[in-house]
DNA sequence: CATTAAGTGGGGGAAAGTGGGGAATTTAGG
DNA sequence: CCTAAATTCCCCACTTTCCCCCACTTAATG
């Protein structure tokens, strides 16, 4: 499980360091193999999971019947925005200009790895600081629907 | 059960000791481990658990669908701000600066570590007397809604 | 008053993060 | 087909941060 926010510096050349931390659970059957993927819904944030884990979701959807106009869509979210990486010896990966470009990402500036469960996002600092804004507003607002919802956790 | 107030000093390195009394409670199968958290509703105080306490939570929350809107701020609100640790040899943690600004902790001054049954809640001295006062005058006021929900518990 | 426990302060070493150089591979051009 | 240029990848080295340990002060206990 994934959790907590770091602030690193995406590098000169495209690279980030992914936190120690979370080092040991992107470390697998292959390696540290990682898939990199845009948020399927357009957030300006990228995904990513240990390679193997979002590989069954990836055949899941791939074995969707293509000819259907909707899983055709799903398919092309998924599978052209999807990047197979390995951390290098400092625990780094280079991320892709088009993947920088959608999340907002600058290079020399610091961006927010955050860890979220089953995976672990990255945005830029001031998006990621603008999100959590957002979603602590709606959380004090007492009619807000996530208000609702939280409520029932019982926390 | 965690009750009672102590104040402590937020040292300059950011560092807390927790009470002694609280120790024993925080230790559990895996040492001194604790999860600390910021309020989910934006109160100005921090949470404390003993990690597999709040580990159970947190892996509900990291199963709700991710993408539902509601379920994905609250997801934002609840892993972002999860940070694991462990007590040093002197029973201290050290809080992240992310989580002494939400909770207006000032190096070098005074804050209150407040028992509250399941968890250990963290406020800037300051903040604690406030919040007192105002529950102190609602608790008072016969009209309130609090009050007529304690009038339900037959204490 | 003595003794122990709790709280506080600070220093040293290890690990994490960061920058950059050079080898290897790829791409382009003559 | 060979050479040159560019890009990618891997490794080394520096800097900074964090964590752990030691020591002191203050408070509680008998």
């Amino acid at each position: 499980m994934y959790f907590g926010t770091n602030l690193v510096k995406l590098d000169t050349k495209g690279r980030v360091a992914i936190p120690a931390r979370h080092r040991e659970g992107l470390r697998n059957s292959s390696g540290s193999r990682v898939a990199v993927t845009i948020h399927p819904q357009g957030e300006k944030c990228l995904w990513m999971y240990p390679w193997d884990e979002w590989e069954k979701t990836a055949l899941m959807v791939g074995n969707l019947p293509a000819l259907n106009k909707q899983y055709s869509q799903i398919q092309h979210i998924i599978f052209s925005n999807l990047q197979e990486m390995d951390l290098d010896g400092q625990g780094r990966i280079v991320l892709p200009s088009k993947h920088r470009e959608h999340a907002g990402l600058v290079a020399g500036e610091q961006i927010a790895i955050i860890g979220k469960g089953r995976r672990i996002e990255i945005w830029s600092q001031q998006m990621a600081q603008q999100i959590e804004e957002e979603n602590m507003l709606a959380l004090q607002d007492p009619d807000s629907e996530v208000s609702a919802e939280i409520a029932n956790l019982n926390l």
